[in-house]
DNA sequence: AATTTGTTAGGTGTTTTTACCTAATGTCCT
DNA sequence: AGGACATTAGGTAAAAACACCTAACAAATT
């Protein structure tokens, strides 16, 4: 294997400084440049393209979940490593969906990370508990997406009004806040719920937060 | 200025690693040790006390203002340099205020890490413009309302038995069904849910619900 | 041996939700 | 002109959620 270029990409420059050298005591690696943001990234990509990019998720400008779909659809040879804070299923999910080469959370051992490192080059993918179980996760959630495929048909549908009481609802704001919020009466807001929830054939607040969530509300 | 022994306290495995060589390249220092808590730092401490702390503020267990608040009352000679993500003037006031030394902030340049730790070991206090900021605003403030600790503590993940509750809750079961369905006392379901929705930070079954969307567990 | 953590369960009281009513507007449609 | 519907608002009362406690017990950890 020869010598290989790395990008990292995170907005905190002391991370940042402190993953650029982790990465150039790995003797794989033969240049290590910086971004810290999704924007800068895509610009220093188009320069010059790397073999591996430590991406980070969090950014300000462009994120990380961006900046991703827009390398791999131009540069599909460029590989990417994720690293995130927290190990949230759907997004390593939806990662792996658009063609990220690794995830990693930020509590890594440095080992890991070259590993992976090796492991892209290699073998296009780096494969971990996490991913593993994310993927198990996914699978599982598409399957049961298909088979409880419900029909909306006969429900009638929201009004205007009473989407958006709903979507004020997934806010965790209770009826009179919302009341205060839209100038109106608490006593309304009860009523417009109430009426939201016969539509939906909710038996609770939990029934109203689902339909928002999969019919797209939120 | 002799060689000085610096701890470094963060969660995040890799930033740890990553800021240790970093601080390993200042010629000051002669031996860095990492926690990757406040708890595990402070057993550190007791051990031997280093000159220098950098101290992160996001920690499970035992936060980093928690932290400092036991270091500085014990060991007043170990001069605490704090790291954070943001910078809310509130919390900057109150860790200099319980006498933290100097505050940086996890995107500051390496060279200002090392001019901290100068500053601190030399005049006690390494003086920034952030810290300039939170003093004047902290000043105004202070006599408008008291000063309220702020945690940092990450939200310790569910147990089982919570998931399980939380799923539950999520079919639209109320907690006395709950309760029926597990053999469980109404009670036991309801303390159950208490402990969730602090966990996550939640004002109502809405917060719950989301966050079992956003985290896949349904 | 002592401490912490998870799980269980209860008490007490307040707030919010939920159910089931009535009823006054105004708009749109046929 | 009359009817259907959306929007507004109110009353009453029960059910559920939410807050803030105490406390016991077992398992794991220090």
């Amino acid at each position: 294997m020869s010598k290989l270029t790395v990008y990292i990409a995170d907005d905190q420059t002391l991370f940042r400084k402190g993953m650029s050298r982790l990465v150039k005591s790995f003797g794989q690696v033969k240049e290590v440049k910086e971004a810290e943001n999704g924007k800068e990234l895509l610009a220093m990509v188009k320069e010059q393209q790397p073999d591996v990019i430590l991406m980070d998720l969090e950014m300000p400008v462009m994120d990380g979940v961006e900046a991703t779909e827009k390398i791999i659809a131009k540069y599909p040879d460029v590989k990417i490593i994720v690293l995130s804070m927290h190990d949230t299923q759907q997004h390593i999910f939806y990662l792996m969906e658009i063609g990220a080469h690794a995830f990693l959370l930020k509590n890594a051992e440095p080992e890991e990370v070259k590993e992976a490192i090796v492991s892209v080059i290699k073998h296009d993918f780096y494969q971990n508990q996490i991913v593993i179980e994310a993927l198990r996760k996914g699978a599982i959630d598409q399957r049961k997406q298909k088979q409880v495929r419900p029909i909306f048909q006969e429900t009638a549908p929201l009004t205007d009004r009473e989407k958006e009481v709903l979507q004020l609802i997934c806010r965790e704001l209770t009826m009179k806040e919302i009341g205060d919020k839209l100038a109106l009466s608490e006593k309304t807001i009860q009523n417009h719920r109430a009426r939201i929830m016969v539509k939906l054939n909710a038996r609770n607040t939990v029934g109203l937060v689902k339909y928002a969530y999969e019919s797209g509300l939120i």
